[in-house]
DNA sequence: ATCAGAGCGGAGCGATCCGTTCCGCTGCTA
DNA sequence: TAGCAGCGGAACGGATCGCTCCGCTCTGAT
């Protein structure tokens, strides 16, 4: 993310270029940590957060809209590399099980989904969107094969789990992965194929259910 | 909820007395759906929903944050009602199973927990919810000394449980409410003493770190 | 039959908030 | 040393929202 075009004499964290190529970073991690607490924020909160004025936010994002959208692809991209590393796993019940300890971790998807709907999607997201609903979908099917995860599970599943991990919230950030992690445990031995009880509810959640966040609200 | 103060001549559902009632409910209805959905929706959008005027609603509520407590306050009621019934069940694993179904299918949780911070709380509220607590974690104690559930469960794992659920929602509320019942499912099958695994994440949430949205925020 | 007023619809006021623009300053960089 | 990238922050214009208030309707007591 840093400008890899400053190959400059001085090494390389002075001058007003490198300040403003810090700035690039400071910027998306305030505007991360400020609408992933209210996704409704203001964009001065975000420069506040920042440390810098408005108009450090307004150099770099044409509007709003803009860098919302930036910061859930972002998430989405972050999310597809994520389970491309977990697909890779030769364990797919391990595999699983650390993918989905890193997205809860990361928080990637109060990025993707709380934001959605804020901002008009561009195709490229939409590509994004469909990879790694197809390379969940292998991941949870390769746990199924290695007869770790119960056979009544769908892809959905996973999306219906990671909403409720992230929903888990208090003030500290580092406690708040603590929680999650506890109720991720929870969730994951009422998945795997050990966990008790009969079938599951019916019926499961369907292909698409979970997408209705996407169209533009507002 | 209905007045009962209508014994009059004539069936008890015309004039304008009864017209007025009916709003009563009609409006803490609309107000139920229209702040579940949206906890900042403007006053007029509950006016909308109701399909009577603002008036109505001033005549009723000194102002938008006396609607919002009361309905907080009858979420909290519904809980303590629900585990009230919850702690007399003879089997102490059933009354925490049926006690968790009622609650995340009344989306009780949604109601005292998002709205929470948007209203300064009566001392009244303060002592029901003390109340809820305590009857909570009798609840959870029961269910643990039937041996159904785990026993490194603590009451303020029912918390994250009820906040994970009312975190699913999809458009029709119905499928929302069978979306939850699968979730919870899945979380009671890994709550459960059956469930495997070893040890759960620690620390376990502690007493009142899942309070901090009871004070007043903005 | 009469009429005071409960009940209500909805326009509009005043306050606030927010996205965005713009002006002027600073101090690198060429 | 001149020029401009980069930035701080005041302020504008529009939107929003809680709440008040005026006037109408029609009930229900007399």
């Amino acid at each position: 993310m840093t400008n890899s075009a400053d190959a400059a004499p001085t090494p390389p964290l002075a001058g007003r270029r490198a300040q403003a190529a810090r700035n690039d970073a400071v910027i998306l991690e305030a505007a991360r940590a400020v609408f992933l607490d209210d996704p409704k924020a203001p964009i001065a909160a975000v420069a506040d957060r920042a440390g810098v004025g408005i108009s450090a936010l307004y150099r770099r994002y044409a509007s709003k809209e803009d860098l919302l959208r930036r910061l859930c692809h972002d998430g989405l991209r972050r999310y597809v590399a994520e389970v491309e590393v977990a697909v890779a796993d030769p364990d797919g019940w391990q595999g699983l099980v650390g993918f989905l300890g890193r997205v809860v971790d990361a928080d990637v998807h109060s990025l993707t989904v709380h934001l959605a709907g804020t901002f008009a999607p561009t195709p490229e997201m939409g590509q994004d969107a469909a990879r790694s609903g197809e390379l969940t979908a292998a991941l949870v099917e390769r746990a199924q094969a290695a007869g770790r995860l119960r056979a009544d599970v769908v892809v959905q599943d996973v999306g219906l789990l990671l909403e409720g991990c992230a929903a888990i919230r208090v003030p500290d950030p580092e406690r708040t992965r603590q929680l999650r992690r506890r109720h991720l445990a929870v969730l994951l031995a009422g998945l795997s194929a050990a966990g008790g009880g009969p079938e599951r509810p019916r019926p499961p959640p369907a292909a698409g259910e979970l997408d209705w966040r996407w169209k533009q609200r507002k």
